[in-house]
DNA sequence: TTGAAAGCGTTACCAC
DNA sequence: GTGGTAACGCTTTCAA
């Protein structure tokens, strides 16, 4: 039998109130009495107030929620998702609040449960895409919801729009034409290979939807038709994925001159695949990612450069405090086109 | 007002326990009255039971606690936790189980707070050196503990002594009598720099100890005194420090001929620091690290293998469901040593 | 400074 | 198949 608040009252012959108070409060009660109180606690082996009673008493969880894409064992893999839960930790940390990675499993049921079912105090989801269900769970919940993909009441994210098509202008400055574009989660069997993008607006996810607007824009006002632009599903956003998607745009004549990816690990995968071909980044083929993870700068990649670490930092913040003013519930951070070797002028004569 | 079972109850007209069953054991009443309870509840935005109060009537938190080295912002930056995140974080998503990061502040109090205030069935630690309070306190919880780096009742963890002892023979075999240990947390003050270690078994962290315990045996083994053997600490486990830490090796005369590494993000920054000083690695200096994450194949790094993923699977197996043989609940996974490039036979010529 | 009493929102047991 | 009743372990007025 676990002891309780009760059996150390008993055991000092107080009531179970000075016992709490001997822990949550300790101005309540004589120095002396909190002693005599911790050491009979020690003694019985009770090692302070049951933090789910408490917490059910007192309405707060001392936890936030984070939802991921995936499975959460893959969410470690992707440096990006490292650095924005890097981000949230940390503010995490300063409110003495812990982060409760919430299993989203395959299945729909078992998402909804989960979320549910978590003692948090709110929601980060960092990127849900087709787990609309699990979304509109946490939100159901009523309790403060950072979406940092979506526009909800509480947002932090970055104009995903334009950031892609400063990515494009500058393709499109450097006379490429032959264009290719990798990105997940854009065909709806979630294979790799090429797939047709008849209307942009339509795909399920948020963030390919968006930069491959922000492309798209950037071709049109160069004069570049989209139906001219190659688009290349990945399964997945790993580098694997990334190169494996490549060779369906570098396997076929004439090559073209630049291949964008909406992620960096993806474009690092298309960097890859060129090695494998003897091909030179930035003089045969273009490459452009986004994010700009550790290893693209080691990759001499251009990418668009995202705050990762405040993207975290700011979602903790709105969620730990959410502002009264709509204003400041909905946080914009700005990126930057970060030039590298990677890209280059459109070599003509190339076939 | 939030709504609670009770709303909806009062609402269909039925008594609360109804409603619970409606959520908890829908066999036990008609589908008809479910759809209405359910029905009812969507209506007054009521989300299901409060996960709370849930947990303290039912006695299962639904979360497994993580316990790391240093601020949990920190524990993503290794890909060896990692791997070992991503094994735990499988098995809670089959148990239906959540990943609570616990918040170890910088202060002794805070963390002490913070393990005794989480909502968990259990602590998975993962390695901490110099926060035995916290351990403590996770011990004093009366909730299972799975321990990987110090003697605990459930244990998952690898022959540490014996896997350095490997590598150490590897090193003399190669005729190597000139060495270098980089290692962390082996200096009271945490600086970067060479130190004295007289007698390893004094050695706060646990990693560190037992690895150069390997190291030492092995080399006691061959002749070579451990008070020749140069011990170099660097202030944490990054590439950075061991590039750093390796300066304190490569910089003197005679340099040299190999220097091993506790980690292989340590061996890592050794390779850097090699490359800094057009030396060979395998060649001019031999280098050896510990842990196999992928950047050290990729480095043609010679190391020691340990399973991470299955650790972080077994943790989590042990914890979820305790086995009751107490020879069961101590689990020693196999190592091997995996001799790459930047091992060779020490250059005798050189200075 | 201390204690009695009233919940917090749920579930389990046992009658009906 | 359904509904009381009694916990689960704690915190928080409020009165003494």
């Amino acid at each position: 039998m676990k002891p309780t608040l009760q059996t150390v009252a008993d055991r000092v012959g107080v009531s179970r109130s000075t016992v709490s108070n001997a822990y949550s409060r300790p101005d309540q009660l004589s120095p002396e009495l909190r002693e005599r109180i911790l050491d009979a606690a020690r003694e019985l082996g009770y090692s302070g107030p049951n933090p789910t009673a408490r917490s059910l008493r007192s309405g707060r969880a001392g936890a936030i929620g984070v939802l991921f894409t995936t499975a959460l064992s893959i969410a470690f893999t992707d440096p990006y998702a490292v650095q924005f839960l890097r981000g949230l930790a940390e503010v995490a940390e300063d409110n003495r609040t812990g982060l409760l990675l919430v299993p989203l499993r395959d299945d729909d049921e078992g998402a909804l449960e989960a979320v549910r079912n978590a003692a948090v105090d709110g929601f980060v989801v960092y990127c849900v895409p087709g787990w609309y269900k699990a979304m509109e769970a946490a939100w159901a919940r009523g309790i403060p919801v950072v979406n940092s993909d979506h526009f909800g009441s509480l947002f932090v994210g970055i104009d995903e729009i334009a950031s892609t098509r400063a990515a494009g202008e500058h393709l499109m400055r450097l006379g490429h034409r032959r264009v290719a574009i990798v990105a997940d989660y854009i065909s709806p069997d979630r294979r790799t290979g090429e797939v047709s993008v008849p209307s942009v607006e339509d795909l399920g996810s948020y963030v390919s939807r968006e930069r491959l607007t922000g492309y798209r824009d950037a071709f049109a006002a160069a004069g570049l038709e989209w139906s001219e632009v190659i688009t290349i599903s990945a399964a997945g956003n790993s580098r694997e994925h990334g190169a494996a998607a490549a060779a369906y745009a570098l396997d076929r004549a004439p090559r073209p001159t630049a291949v964008v990816a909406t992620t960096d690990l993806l474009a690092l995968g298309v960097l890859d695949a060129l090695a494998a071909r003897d091909l030179r980044p930035g003089r045969d083929v273009s490459v452009i990612g986004f994010d700009d993870i550790p290893d693209a700068a080691q990759a001499h990649m251009t990418t668009v450069r995202q705050p990762a670490l405040d993207r975290g930092r700011i979602a903790g913040r709105l969620l730990l405090d959410p502002p009264d003013d709509p204003a400041d519930r909905r946080v914009v951070l700005p990126t930057e086109l970060v030039v590298r070797a990677s890209t280059g002028p459109a070599s003509t004569g190339s076939v």
